[in-house]
DNA sequence: GTGAAAGCGCTAACAG
DNA sequence: CTGTTAGCGCTTTCAC
């Protein structure tokens, strides 16, 4: 593109003053006449003027806005926690950079690394891998939040969901319905995930069940396999909880392909309760995380880390709620 | 934070050698001797060094990051073309940042300025509103490049897909099919649902049939809603044509909670094909877009409207082509 | 109130 | 091959 962009000095030209006074008229420093600020507006709306950040940085040495970093963009529940979180950075008069590349370890310590050269204000990340060194030593220079991921490391905050509890209660309820052969499917990568097939272990081991377990990633695919796996196995589950929604969306997919009837001949439970979760086709059984509290925390968290001094550490967990649809029923048959 | 980052001089200071030569050796400058550039790099490393990229633009004017600004970021399909756009980026050695705050004009007016004042080296926009003035002018100083959105200006270049081909497809193929009364579900304010559903009025009319069209967003709701109203209405349609798989979808699942069976008592097919209409829950006929090629497309367009002077503004069209999945059948019963 | 001057960290001539 | 010099556009003392 041809067109240079107007500068503080085009403006001062054009108002007959100087730099520095364009510079406090334009962003409402108190001593300025009012004169001299309005003539100084017109000049720059007339010249189409747009501060260059790149230099307001490089004086003021801070940045205000924030990188969210996704680890898994296609799944919908880290799409909708981004724009959760994005939403809250705006309420806060925070900008933010949102980046999609982060699906594994190496690219998301890639993406730290460059929101550090960009001297980002803070990063905020979304269920991406753990990598505790490389990120550990990113976040002992800039304020880093962690959404879903755990991690004790002493820079970084976290917000995390509560997922034994959730976990607990959705078991429980299945046991409570009279289910005794209740599977699991779950992903490998994700922390929330190992932590949710742990808990399902726990629960199942608790009340006296054998644990059945198929392991895969975090998405729909493994909901599928992780279907045909188990209803060919010698036990047949009653009922199915899922590490995420996206997983027993899958799995619900390829039980009806099999012909199954949900929740006839098998109840399902995710955990996220995402959209569609809700849609009538679907009426999925779910742990539902609130993604608006979570992003409220997550940004409190930053504030608290990057302005506050000594940092504040928030290392937070968020509760959970069963939501009941019509993907779970009673275990009927013989018992 | 507290930590400052080292600087230029501070690594020329540990290596001995002046601020100007360590750039050329970070750099990868021939001009340099090989002791002095391991030299250079060891302290660089050992300082944690990384380059500020605002002092970096200021002086060099110019940057390689471009801004995605994505229209509908709950629109799974947005999503997957952003997703697509950002590869595309990074195959072409561009850093990316992307926006999802731009839900309707003022936002995407907004973020568009951001991108300006952010220096950002371009721009793809992904469905976003049309709002010409604003958006027109912002061109003017920035590459920008418009998937799936029109636009006659002057300074834009523009990525679309065929949609009238793909409509033609689809409802002649349920001509073919045998149906008659086919009805379409349709959202009004994205530039492509518009063209979808005039599209849809032309083949109908070209083939001697009427018309039938349901109008809300560009959304699982409208489908929802879309279905109840038309299967209420005194020509009950034994087809569906829906702007839009997310549409499609709602309408489906809105059909089955109706009690209707999909494809025995209405054919659908969607527009996009999302990943999720390929599931053998859903199984979705749909017309088909390649987001790879579009993104491929648009980062060129976007090149060729940054780098070659005068700028090539390129206007291109995508083909579609018709899958067809389980959803759709031939009419039967009474003709 | 207003202006002049001094950098922020980096790159790009220009001399050696 | 290497060092010196001069800004990029902006904010911030510090004078007037």
């Amino acid at each position: 593109m041809e067109t240079r962009f107007a500068t503080l000095k085009d403006v001062a030209q054009a108002a007959g003053t100087s730099t520095s006074h364009v510079s406090r008229a334009l962003r409402g420093d108190p001593g300025v006449n009012p004169d001299m600020r309005a003539r100084v507006k017109a000049a720059a709306e007339s010249l189409g003027y747009r501060p260059n950040i790149a230099a307001q940085m490089l004086v003021s040495a801070q940045s205000s806005t924030v990188g969210i970093v996704v680890g898994e963009p296609l799944n919908p529940f880290h799409l909708q926690m981004a724009i959760s979180v994005d939403q809250a950075l705006e309420r806060s008069g925070f900008e933010s950079v949102i980046s999609l590349r982060a699906t594994d370890d190496r690219a998301a310590t890639a993406e730290a690394s460059r929101l550090l050269r960009i001297r980002m204000g803070g990063a905020i990340f979304i269920g991406t891998p753990r990598k505790t060194r490389a990120m550990g030593q990113i976040a002992q220079q800039l304020p880093c939040v962690f959404l879903g991921r755990g991690g004790a490391e002493k820079h970084v905050a976290t917000v995390d969901v509560d997922n034994e509890s959730g976990v607990k209660q959705a078991v429980e309820h299945l046991i409570a319905l009279g289910h005794r052969r209740i599977a699991h499917i779950g992903g490998s990568e994700e922390i929330a995930a190992k932590e949710r097939t742990t808990a399902y272990k726990e629960a199942m081991l608790a009340a006296g069940l054998k644990p059945n377990v198929y392991l895969g990633a975090h998405d729909r695919v493994t909901g599928r396999l992780g279907a045909e796996a188990l209803m060919a196995g010698t036990t047949k589950p009653t009922a199915l909880f899922a590490a995420n929604d996206a997983v027993a969306m899958g799995a619900m997919d390829r039980l009806h392909g099999l012909g199954y009837r949900v929740p006839e001949d098998v109840s399902i439970i995710g955990f996220d309760d995402i959209e569609e979760a809700a849609s009538e086709t679907i009426s999925l059984s779910t742990i539902r995380q609130n993604t608006d509290d979570a992003a409220r925390e997550a940004v409190t968290s930053l504030r608290m880390l990057a302005f506050e001094s000594p940092p504040v550490v928030r290392k937070i967990l968020m509760p959970v709620s069963l939501v009941l649809r019509r993907s779970v029923a009673p275990r009927v048959g013989r018992r």
